[in-house]
DNA sequence: AGGCCGTACTG
DNA sequence: CAGTACG
DNA sequence: GCCT
């Protein structure tokens, strides 16, 4: 499918709330189908660009500065991130008059904002991609380790490139085979190409043994399992001679104040977080919820995501995303939702915290948007992005 | 050398 | 603010 | 560990 050949698109981000992220994911959807896309920066040709994309919420003033350029000067269109949605959702360019800048500020500031996107036309999204394809796993998993492990060292500089490294990885259209094929890729340097060699020709890497043998690491890796534990305080605890977590349970029981009120409970319930939930569990736990959901909206948008969405059948959490425009809709359910026992943190637009339904206790994030952007965060947290 | 995904909560 | 989590 |  190629309905977007032709299109070249460059995405100002990192601006206006639009994130990075979501940049990319556009630009993974158009490349996908046929089109040409990139994250705007200085070197950007203007000329070469049909549809420049900007936050919604973007001025006149910031985007011609940012551009260095006046508007009037454009020959492309300028859209908002809706219409990159729409034309992925739709499997067809939109039209770019309906989405902001085919009218001046000062008009779309006055327009109501909804005219933007009917919300009801949104059709549901077409779940056939898979993200979760990854020919090259046998480079990956390994890889994944490093980062695990630099990750716990506190080392973020590596653990961002090999996050990085295993992004790409999964995102090539082929089974690598062959070092060549990678060479000069960004992010690709010597160290990483020699330990891709030893992995294809080994199948694991002597850095991963080494690490192996290092006590501290091993007492680290596994006290961050919990949740609440960083590399901080896993080193703090490993100093201390707590080295299981089972001995930092009985640590915190006599030592509570030493902890936060979410690491108090991500230590307590570590045991039942640890265990995987079914389907059908997941099923149950969503029910709960939803109907508490459509007790106070019942226009709101209602979906499971995370792995039982990528059709796991034994998920790790229960990942929720709501779309609705009441912003109390979230605390409104937390508060009187039976089944959530903790919270763990909590905003107008996201709850990560715990429920129960049957004998154990349940991991549950629920993800609050706007209408508008329900589909797009479900897209967004589905496809395992960064991890 | 010095940054590195972006965002948001807790304390 | 740092630490942690979430994708 | 990679990039500028």
């Amino acid at each position: 499918m190629d309905f977007c050949k032709g299109v070249n698109i460059a995405i100002v981000c990192k601006v206006f709330g639009f994130t990075g992220a979501s940049a990319e994911v556009i630009k993974i959807k158009f490349e996908k189908y046929g089109g040409r896309a990139e994250i705007y920066s200085d070197k950007t040709n203007l000329n070469q660009i049909s549809h420049i994309i900007v936050p919604s919420k973007i001025t006149e003033n910031a985007l011609e500065k940012i551009l260095n350029k006046k508007l009037s000067d454009l020959k492309c269109y300028i859209v908002n991130e809706e219409w990159a949605y729409n034309t992925i959702i739709k499997k067809q360019v939109q039209n770019p008059s309906f989405y902001i800048w085919s009218e001046t500020p000062s008009q779309a500031q006055k327009r109501k904002p909804q005219t933007i996107c009917q919300v009801e036309k949104l059709p549901k999204l077409n779940l056939n991609f898979q993200s979760t394809q990854n020919l090259n796993y046998h480079l990956t998993k390994e890889i994944e380790k490093l980062k695990n492990l630099y990750e716990v060292l506190g080392d973020k500089g590596r653990s961002i490139t090999y996050s990085n490294i295993i992004r790409s990885l999964r995102l090539l259209p082929f089974k690598v085979e062959n070092t060549k094929q990678l060479e000069g890729m960004e992010n690709f340097g010597k160290k990483t190409l020699n330990k891709i060699k030893e992995i294809l020709e080994k199948g694991t890497l002597e850095r991963l043994k080494s690490f192996r043998q290092n006590e501290r690491l091993q007492v680290m890796e596994s006290l961050t399992q919990v949740h609440g534990v960083g590399n901080d305080l896993a080193y703090f605890l490993y100093k201390k001679g707590i080295l299981t977590i089972s001995s930092l349970q009985n640590y915190a029981i006599i030592n509570p104040g030493e902890f936060t009120k979410t690491q108090l409970i991500g230590i307590e319930l570590h045991n039942e977080f640890s265990s995987k939930i079914s389907r059908d569990e997941v099923e149950n736990i969503s029910q709960t919820i939803k109907s508490q959901v459509f007790a106070y909206d019942k226009e709101a948008f209602f979906e499971i995501c995370g792995s039982y969405r990528r059709g796991r059948e034994l998920c790790g959490d229960v990942d929720i995303v709501i779309g609705t425009n009441d912003t109390d809709l979230l605390y409104k359910v937390v508060e009187n939702c039976s089944i959530i026992t903790h919270v763990l943190s909590l905003s107008g637009h996201k709850f990560i915290g715990v429920g129960k339904i049957q004998d154990l206790h349940r991991r549950i994030d629920i993800y609050c948007v706007k209408p508008n952007e329900f589909w797009f965060a479900v897209q967004l947290i589905i496809i395992d992005f960064y991890d």
